[in-house]
RNA sequence: GUGGGCGUAGCCGAGCGGUUAAGGCGCCAGGUUGUGGCCCUGGAGAUCGAGGGUUCGAAUCCCUCCGCUCACCCCA
């Protein structure tokens, strides 16, 4: 037997309520906000993603879906959302339009990991991106507008962390002097940190280690170490944020997994458990992306969240999708000629616009009444011998369990009145 | 990549050396000749993840593999 291959999943019907609720309210967020929907390709130039993701990050390094096209051209599954927009921006010069440009999407995104809980190598995304501003006032309504997302769903007991790991003027000196600082303490650290000492520094600040912790609780902060533009810049978000009511905490020792970040980051996270892989949903600015991949200097700032981690939090906060109420018609049957007046009416209301349900076969009017109720029908018209022979069908309200005989010619206009 | 837990019908799940392999949900059929939702009765559906071994005998014990799952790493 065939199995959905390891780490991705069918989204049945049964689960489609949430991903369409999930939508609908982000669909909603971003219409308010100006935004517009972007598709882009599930693959790219497999050179997109390495440039801008960082060569040392573990996505690319060992999480890409990788592979090459019949004519030899390296291609890469999309692992996030961020890079192919830029691309896309860059592409069709949208540099030419108002400032800042505003996108969102819906995407599916491919990572090679373990999977575990809330992480999966298939997983959907719904994230935004605002390009071409600088302003930190756009950081804040980005903030703000995730912050609006969350709670529109619903969901609560949430926090919304924010930090500035500064820019690349500042950022240098920065890491120099965390690593200054942890080198006194290397022979402290778990073995992990000892590698992200070369690799990634400021990953040290986030470890989980308790050993590792009271080393990360003295270490220098980059909010401290930003250079005026940054600080300013910092500053300015905080107070927007004030100013639009959005509940924050500053989180020096929020980092984040992709190289092309700049000043502002931040992330949400359920509260109480801020642990690493809990993350709801994050983004921050990239001002130099653009750039790198080609373009004028540009700044631009984006979020994105993960469906599923969305979903697995509406189940642990026992929020589910508003249910679909009782719709539709099933039409019934006994006997041959019955059957044909059946088909003929299923088509017509269909034609109409109705949601006809109908069974096949030479079922028991019993069974097909089972089948109505399982379906959710929420009226049944119901043809026997006696009603193909005066031209009438019975007309049954299944939610008040009340039934009429009506002439076949009114169905349709019966129906469409109300 | 590392470590832990688990694999019995579509789903949940009992059984833990000798049973016709429970039970529940769901599905199908019937309970008056043309009517659902509750109830009752019956039925279909399982090579007990796969392969090997131990044993007179294995879903039950051992080994290998595969798969799922949780945690770490990392990320949404």
């Amino acid at each position: 037997m065939y199995k959905a291959p390891r780490g991705t999943s069918d989204i049945l019907p049964a689960e489609q309520g949430y991903f369409r609720y999930i939508e609908g309210r982000a669909s909603e967020i971003c219409q308010r906000y100006g935004y517009e929907r972007i598709d882009t390709p599930v693959f790219e130039d497999a050179r997109l993603f390495i440039r801008t993701i960082g060569p040392g990050t573990d996505i690319v390094e060992k999480e890409t879906y990788s592979f090459e096209d019949r004519s030899g051209q390296g291609m890469t599954l999309r692992p996030e959302g961020t890079a192919p927009i830029c691309r896309a921006y860059l592409e069709h010069g949208m540099h030419n339009l108002p400032q800042p440009v505003r996108l969102y999407y819906f995407a599916a995104i491919f990572r090679y990991e373990r999977p575990q809980k809330g992480r999966y190598r298939q997983h959907q995304q719904f994230g935004f991106e605002a390009l071409g501003e600088g302003d930190p006032a756009l950081d804040a309504e980005v903030i703000e507008m995730a912050w609006r997302f969350f709670k529109s769903l619903g969901l609560r007991k949430l926090s919304m962390q924010v930090n500035s790991i500064g820019c690349r003027l500042c950022r240098p000196a920065y890491l120099e002097r965390l690593k200054g600082y942890y080198s006194q303490y290397i022979d402290r650290l778990c073995p992990e940190c000892k590698a992200r000492f070369r690799k990634n520094p400021l990953r040290l600040l986030d470890c989980k280690k308790p050993s590792c912790q009271g080393v990360a609780a003295g270490a220098p902060k980059s909010v401290e170490h930003l250079c005026p533009e940054c600080r300013e810049h910092f500053k300015s978000v905080a107070r927007y944020l004030r100013l639009v009511k959005v509940p924050f905490k500053k989180n020096h020792r929020l980092v984040r997994g992709l190289d092309y970040y700049t000043r502002t980051v931040f992330e949400v996270q359920p509260e109480g458990e801020e642990g690493a892989q809990s993350a709801l949903g994050g983004g921050g600015r990239y001002d130099n992306l653009i750039e790198e991949l080609g373009g004028k200097p540009t700044p631009a700032i984006g979020f994105a969240v993960g469906m599923e981690r969305i979903v697995l939090n509406l189940k642990e906060q026992g929020i589910t999708p508003p249910a679909p109420e009782r719709q539709g018609i099933f039409v019934a049957y006994v006997g041959d000629e019955a059957k044909a007046e059946a088909v003929k009416l299923a088509a017509e209301l269909r034609r109409a616009g109705v949601l006809v349900y109908w069974s096949f076969g030479r079922k028991s009017l019993k069974a097909q009444m089972r089948q109505a109720n399982v379906l959710g029908a929420e009226y049944a018209f119901i043809f026997g011998e006696d009603e193909v022979r005066n031209g009438t069908v019975v007309y049954r309200d299944m939610v008040e369990g009340e039934q009429w005989k009506v002439p076949v010619g009114e169905v349709v206009a019966l129906l469409t009145q109300v």
